[in-house]
DNA sequence: CTTGCCGGGAG
DNA sequence: CTCCCGGCAAG
């Protein structure tokens, strides 16, 4: 047998994930037994995934697809869904097992320190905002590991924070559109943006009244109604972007919805509107605005149905659930960024890519994409989807089963008659 | 409920 | 080894 290399029955990659469960003693092992085990380790061994080195023929390699996916989706998360652990690490000023240049966690926030994390920008101080790099020249072979954890974690220090003071702001904005227009500019695929084809710096930045006003200022042509049913979800393909694509940039802070169709204007709008309103400067770090926003390309085409303004929001929604995509469409989002899980029907998937929990190949490429949202709950379902394992998809390969019936048992493959995978009608 | 199939036992 | 089946999990 294969010891440690099983993950029990109907393991989540079709018992092709080695279990990190020890086998206590097989003949003892009680039915209940087995089945915890089953349930722990499914959801463990997503965490830390024992897939030893190719010794075995039935091992499938783990697709890196779903940390990409979490990263491009800039997952971002309130304090009330910080993981414990997190949050303890937060608390206890610790410096997150991370690559700093990336994210840093300090439990004072000191003002200060906050100053010269900014003016060193790359620099390796601690501080209580996000160390975003201001130029990462070529690095597009970042590792996804640290993206992905800088992602979450990064999102996770970004709790709502009360507000900051104006003077201090200004400063702090001013950095924010230095630091924001260096990674626009850059490549998207590094910080889990996408670039937005926009010249850096390109517009002056307004006055401080027009700031003040940009709520109310915001011209009403721009609201753009997220289909959500349509929504397909990509990688970032900025160069590939059509001309007849628009952008535009939703808040998802509760209760606003606002959209506007310029990063500037909305990174103002959460800003001034949503982050410093009170006092608390240290909590109003820049960049920040970027995890309460979402980003929504649209093609243009005359399917614009809803009136400009925002939709009400429903005041019991969070900016997360109201973020959150239906089930349906980020299941799909999920889906189309895995090749390993099938797509639902209706899309544009072909169904031979349905059948591809066995990893063959890559998504195929979706050229008809409506509209796309990066937002917050794709990370929360990405979550989900990663307790909920990748499973054997009851596919439409004929089994001996179906293809012979009960009645004709005896023309079953062998493994059939014997309640074993059918070897004959692979799928 | 049905279906696929894993784990395990009997011979 | 073959053969069979309990039982789990997904649909």
């Amino acid at each position: 047998m294969m010891p440690n290399t099983r993950l029990g029955k109907r393991s989540p990659f079709g018992s092709l994930v080695g279990s990190s469960c020890p086998e206590p003693n097989k003949t003892s092992t009680t039915k209940a037994t087995r089945a915890g085990q089953q349930g722990i380790s499914r959801v463990r061994d997503h965490g830390d995934l024992k897939v030893p080195a190719g010794n075995n023929h039935k091992q499938k390699k783990i697709p890196e697809s779903p940390r990409i996916l979490f990263v491009s989706c800039q997952m971002k998360m309130s304090r009330r869904r910080r993981p414990r652990l997190i949050d303890s690490c937060l608390s206890q000023s610790q410096c997150c097992l991370l690559p700093q240049a990336y994210f840093q966690c300090g439990g004072a926030g000191d003002s200060q320190t906050d100053n010269v994390a900014q003016s060193t920008c790359c620099s390796r101080s601690i501080s209580s905002c996000i160390d975003v790099p201001r130029s990462r020249t070529a690095q597009q072979e970042v590792d996804m590991d640290e993206l992905m954890a800088a992602m979450v974690l990064s999102s996770l220090s970004c709790s709502p924070p009360p507000a900051l003071q104006v003077s201090a702001h200004k400063q702090t904005a001013a950095s924010s559109m230095d630091c924001g227009a260096v990674e626009l500019s850059d490549n998207s695929s590094s910080s889990g943006y996408w670039s937005v084809n926009r010249g850096p710096r390109s517009p002056a930045p307004p006055s401080p009244t027009a700031e003040a006003n940009g709520r109310s200022a915001t011209p009403p042509d721009e609201g753009l109604d997220m289909d959500l049913d349509q929504v397909l979800f990509e990688e970032p393909a900025p160069r590939k972007r059509r001309n007849s694509l628009k952008v535009a940039y939703q808040c998802l802070w509760p209760s606003c919805g606002k959209v506007l169709t310029s990063l500037m204007g909305i990174k103002r709008h959460i800003r001034m509107v949503h982050l410093c309103q009170g006092g608390e400067h240290e909590r109003c770090s820049h960049s920040e605005e970027d995890f309460y926003y979402s980003e929504i390309n649209q093609w243009d085409e005359p399917r614009r149905q809803s009136p400009p303004s925002p939709p009400p929001p429903s005041p019991s929604c969070s900016a997360l659930s109201r973020s959150a995509p239906s089930p349906c469409s980020s299941l799909w989002q999920v889906q189309s960024e895995h090749s390993y899980q099938a797509p639902p029907p209706s899309h544009t998937v072909s169904p031979a890519a349905a059948t591809s929990c066995r990893l063959t190949a890559p998504p195929t490429s979706r050229q008809e994409p409506v509209s796309r949202v990066r937002s917050v709950s794709v990370g929360e379902q990405w979550l989900q989807h990663q307790s909920a394992p990748c499973r054997r998809i009851r596919s439409e390969a004929k089994k001996c089963r179906k293809v012979y019936g009960i009645e004709h048992r005896e023309l079953w493959c062998t493994p059939c008659r014997w309640k074993k995978a059918c070897q004959r009608f692979l799928d």
